[in-house]
DNA sequence: CGATACACCTGTGTGC
DNA sequence: TGCACACAGGTGTATC
């Protein structure tokens, strides 16, 4: 699920529960997840205030009123979910309510105002940390994350700059967070496919223009499905972090001997592995 | 340094 | 219905 959309869709859905309010209980129901949690979690957990939300790459960081922030990554299964906002009301149901724990729920937080946000991951790829927020970009999960691709710092000059002299497919350089943040399997082979650009093609062999081309298109394919998934979110009851409804403009992802969607284009999607991974596109239009 | 394989986990879909 | 297998939105670590 979690390429940057969703996790920034996530962490618009966590806000107006969180930001403002103090965390009045931390139900660490498990050691940890990928790694074991850090001592003393919940105790450093409880009481603390979150001054806000941000999101850099696919991690959100909670920035808490005590100097520290909780790191959080979803991996690959990873959702948050928010139940017991005063809105939307629903009738019978009272506003403190929440709906009983299920499996793979691992961590309960309840906040002040009677918000409960519960992080559920099946898989376990998911992290949690506390850090120093003064520190937190010397995080060796964060230190050597590349530019955001919203953000300024991402450029076509930039991006030749770290292709430059690569020989690896672009398709999976990609998908290397030191390159560009953010990215994941689904949003990389959108952004190919849109850009006309064959996920084989090396990475140091793309003209400036064409590179012009694939910084646009990463920005807009990202940019729309930050919107797709913030219209799903309107319900904060609902988990976040699904598909949304973006899902449905996916070109080429997942879409194997469907037609090529691009317009006046012939072309059947086809599905390769590349690193272990599938690669959906379009030969006829990705040179 | 760059490229690749493997590791970590559970759930789901498919084919026999 | 059971079973084996492939595959799934990520990424740190080990190895060449």
């Amino acid at each position: 699920m979690p390429e940057l959309p969703e996790v920034e869709t996530v962490r618009r859905g966590l806000a107006p529960a969180m930001e403002g309010r103090r965390i009045t209980r931390a139900d660490i129901r498990r050691e940890g997840l990928r790694w074991p949690f850090p001592p003393g979690l919940s105790a450093r957990l409880t009481g603390a205030r979150v001054e806000r939300l941000r999101r850099r790459s696919k991690y959100i960081l909670a920035d808490l009123d005590n100097g520290e922030s909780l790191l959080i990554h979803l991996g690959m299964s990873g959702r948050m979910t928010v139940s017991g906002l005063a809105a939307p009301f629903v009738p019978g149901q009272f506003h403190h309510d929440h709906p009983p724990a299920e499996k793979h729920d691992h961590v309960v937080l309840d906040m002040e105002g009677g918000a409960r946000i519960t992080f559920n991951d099946p898989r376990r790829f998911g992290a949690l940390d506390l850090i120093g927020t003064a520190t937190a970009e010397h995080h060796p999960l964060l230190a050597r994350i590349g530019p955001e691709p919203l953000g300024n710092l991402f450029s076509t000059a930039q991006l030749a700059h770290s292709l430059k002299g690569r020989k690896g497919p672009i398709k999976t350089l990609l998908l290397d967070q030191r390159i560009v943040a953010g990215l994941g399997n689904i949003y990389v082979c959108e952004a190919l496919n849109r850009a006309g650009i064959h996920p084989e093609r090396a990475g140091g062999r793309i003209g400036t223009v064409r590179l012009d081309r694939l910084v646009l298109e990463i920005r807009d394919v990202l940019s729309q499905a930050i919107e797709a998934g913030g219209s799903s979110l309107r319900d904060y009851r609902q988990a976040s972090g699904e598909l949304g409804y973006f899902q449905h403009n996916f070109r080429v992802y997942d879409r194997e001997s469907a037609p090529c969607p691009t317009p006046d284009c012939t072309g059947v999607i086809r599905r390769i592995v590349q690193g272990g991974r599938s690669t959906y596109y379009c030969p006829r239009c990705q040179r």
